[in-house]
DNA sequence: TCTGGGGTCCTAGGACCC
DNA sequence: TCTGGGGTCCTAGGACCC
């Protein structure tokens, strides 16, 4: 069997990049990748932390997914823009469609990376040629750079496409992984966060390649089935499938940080509301009901989450009957404390056309009707033109979360 | 006025059944 | 007289990703 042929594209600081190219196209003068800038979340709202930076604003040690306050404190003159996600994903549907035009075995795995099966080139063409090729038009056409990975496996390829950034292409391929890949420090490979890299620099592994030639035995006792997972992994040993018609969604989820603390059951009634109005549109959306519904609480003292998950008996896609649920698990799991952020999670999704009832139950029928009549004069006239009343006075948003005009939102997967 | 929001998968422990 | 052991389901929490 011939070997495979996997490209891995990644855009370089993608939501800066978008927010880049659609100010230039609209007349800026200046380029955000030219300055240190970077696109944070509102501070006013207490979502203030940076979600992409520039190459200038990484020189001062910013770093993504730190508070906005610290970044600011690291360089003064930063300039922060806010998130526009409906952007991102213009950005990210163009991206997908020039790749397809490529290969249809395309995996799309986030906003801003995709897999690529170019097994079919091998031979006639020269993989580094028409990896320059996908870099240069992406530039030309759509006006941001990619760094694009090639090797024969979907780790190795994106591990390659960390190797070279901005606007680059590098192979991995398994005979280079000794010189490539292995001085690097053990938390640049990929499925290595901060809790493993912790035990495993306590076991003398610090490079990915002391891990790669480190007793497999040893490694499964401490760390069981994730110890063998990275081990394979520095040893550049993967072989899952691309996965083109992308995966079943497992489960939807919705949550906030309240912009103050959340201080009596009330209000977190009423957020809960907000959440599961934008959850509950979108199981009907996508034609599911939800069999397990979560809620999880953040509070506000020591940011320590904690959460409460009921399975009911048979599924749904009421936005009242998440809520009432959601109310339950709330008053049930709440230790009384002050709460910074509330989520809600619904799976074990099933479709709904095999309709099963339970119960036939006429309110269950009023309902159903209720919610499908209010998603579309939400998808028609906007996602506020109808409100719940008891939200007017509140100073709460009425839906959290923004409805994406785009139900197949990418899923972001965190196993390749 | 410290640290977002969306996901997936794994594990441990308790309940329950045979 | 006994306190075995396997299997499954459920829940909470932790780990990781972008």
């Amino acid at each position: 069997m011939a070997e495979k042929l996997i490209f891995h594209v990644d855009v370089n600081s993608a939501f800066l990049s978008f927010e880049a190219v659609y100010r230039l196209q609209h007349g800026a003068k200046v380029d955000l990748r030219d300055i240190p800038s970077a696109v944070a979340g509102s501070q006013a709202t207490r979502h203030g932390i940076i979600l992409a930076k520039s190459a200038p604003a990484k020189k001062y040690g910013i770093k993504t997914g730190e508070p906005t306050w610290q970044a600011m404190q690291k360089c003064p003159h930063l300039f922060t823009v806010p998130p526009n996600y409906a952007l991102y994903m213009c950005c990210h549907n163009a991206l997908v469609e020039l790749l397809k035009k490529y290969t249809d075995k395309l995996q799309v795995f986030s906003v801003d990376e995709c897999f690529m099966d170019m097994s079919g080139i091998q031979g006639s063409e020269r993989p580094l040629k028409v990896a320059h090729d996908i870099r240069e038009r992406i530039k030309k056409e759509l006006g941001f750079t990619v760094s694009i990975g090639i090797s024969t496996n979907k780790l190795l390829a994106k591990m390659g496409s960390d190797l070279k950034k901005p606007d680059a292409v590098s192979t991995l391929f398994p005979e280079e992984v000794p010189e490539k890949m292995w001085p690097l420090p053990i938390e640049d490979l990929y499925m290595v966060g901060s809790a493993t890299s912790c035990k495993l620099r306590k076991m003398g592994i610090n490079t990915i390649g002391d891990l790669a030639n480190f007793d497999l035995g040893i490694l499964k006792y401490k760390l069981k089935s994730w110890g063998e997972l990275i081990w394979e992994y520095a040893n550049g040993i993967e072989n899952s499938e691309i996965a083109s018609s992308g995966q079943q969604v497992k489960g939807l989820g919705n949550s906030t940080t309240v912009h103050f603390d959340v201080e009596d059951r009330e209000t977190a009634h009423q957020v809960l509301l907000s959440l599961v109005e934008t959850v509950g549109m979108r199981l009907r959306l996508g034609g599911w009901r939800c069999q397990v519904i979560s809620v999880s609480i953040k509070r506000a003292e020591d940011l320590v989450s904690y959460s409460h998950q009921v399975k009911i008996h048979t599924p749904t896609d009421s936005t009242m009957a998440v809520y009432k649920y959601c109310k339950k698990l709330f008053d049930e799991a709440w230790d009384g404390s002050p709460i910074r952020h509330l989520g809600v999670r619904v799976s074990e999704l099933s479709s709904s056309d095999c309709v099963q009832l339970s119960l036939f139950d006429k309110d269950w029928e009023k309902q159903k009707n209720a919610d499908r009549a209010v998603d579309q004069i939400r998808m028609k006239f906007g996602p506020y033109s109808i409100v719940r009343s008891n939200f007017l006075w509140s100073g709460l948003k009425p839906l959290e979360g923004g409805l994406s005009d785009d139900a197949s939102y990418p899923v972001m997967k965190s196993i390749l």
